[in-house]
DNA sequence: AATAAAGTTAAACAAGTGTTTGATTGGTAT
DNA sequence: ATACCAATCAAACACTTGTTTAACTTTATT
């Protein structure tokens, strides 16, 4: 894990936001230069290429979720079920904070380019599926869970849900009559009914037997 | 809705192709000139730009889908439930056979860069969120569904499960134990997996009542 | 067969790309 | 003060980009 001193942690703010909004391609290292307020020659200075900025935008975000997911995982004074219903939240929230963060990485993986990021989420992806595959073995010991449960379907449906809800909300705002609220507010709404339903789905998968 | 000749279905084919698999912005004019065997200056002539070739790529594949949504829910041999299980399993069925240009859709969808398209797509989304209203609420007088289904989660849900599953096959693959099948498959396994998932999913969002 | 239109081409165009250079600055240690 | 090294800069580099031009072949119409 590299470490980045300040100017460089700023090149990376800057960039990620500009990724961001008009992608990795459509983003030129003169606008990065402009919007930091840099030399275009800094960039190769200090991360070598425009491709290994990205990479490093990526090592500096994954790295927080990998984080915070094993430090909630290792706590034990909660219950399986608790953990499950924070990781929920968590994620929802953390989405739809750095939701421009997330719509990089999705064109990333839509896209698979660099192989660089891809092994980075993929490594996140795998460490964080096992995990939570282990506190979902601990519920069923417990007896709160049942005993077939498809871990990755689950999170891909919790991932999924929550990507789709951002990146479509502009165009549903109209059809379900919330014109009339400001973006704050439906953002907040629409992460209100993400956690509830979310959470719902999660019940049936892993309690609902039959 | 435009109509086209022979060798613009030829040069829209390729270019989906190529613009799934490198982004449109990573795909030249000359990558797709080479790859369709034709003259760089036929996109230019048959087009008008590049741009524009992407619109006539999403045109003629919404088109399709449009349609097809339609029909199936004007067909009045079959009750709601059994419409929404077929809308599942050819939604299911449709982005498996054309994860390509899905990937580009979630790109241009996570990175809206041209508006023509994302129009294109806001419109379908909303045609088929509106028409599937409907049918909810056909069920809901013949008392199948629950009273408060809210359609456009439980859309949202279904689509980024399945593009969340695809984008991140690879990554599981290994995971669930499943390296000694085929590609052929393991997709195959993939597709019956995820239909079953997705309709449980349906079958407690709009039946299970609390 | 003559004329017009459509299709196709290689070459040129202007603009933008990521990266490197080599000079210059500013601060730190000798 | 000197030497040193990292930081910064404008300029140049080599290359790719999407698009247009103008010449040509092919096809269809009269």
């Amino acid at each position: 894990m590299m470490n980045f001193n300040d100017k460089q942690l700023q090149i990376i703010e800057t960039a990620e936001k500009l990724f961001a909004s008009k992608g990795f391609d459509g983003t030129s290292v003169r606008d990065i230069a402009d919007a930091a307020a840099i030399n275009v020659a800094m960039i190769s200075y200090y991360f070598g290429s425009k491709e290994k900025l990205m990479e490093a935008i990526f090592e500096v975000k994954i790295g927080k979720v990998q984080m915070r997911v094993e430090e909630l995982l290792k706590d034990n004074s909660m219950t399986p079920i608790e953990k499950v219903n924070i990781l929920v939240d968590e994620h929802i929230e953390r989405v739809m904070k750095s939701q421009q963060f997330y719509r990089i990485m999705i064109c990333e993986q839509a896209s698979n380019k660099s192989a660089a990021i891809m092994g980075k989420v993929k490594m996140l992806k795998i460490k964080n599926a096992e995990l939570i595959a282990e506190l979902i073995k601990e519920g069923q010991k417990k007896g709160d869970f049942k005993k077939k449960v498809d871990v990755v379907l689950m999170l891909n449906t919790m991932v999924g849900t929550v990507w789709q809800t951002i990146i479509t909300k502009d165009h549903y705002q109209e059809f379900t009559n919330n014109q009339s609220l400001s973006e704050e507010e439906y953002e907040k709404l629409l992460k209100k009914k993400l956690m509830i339903h979310i959470k719902a789905l999660f019940k049936t998968i892993l309690t609902n037997d039959e």
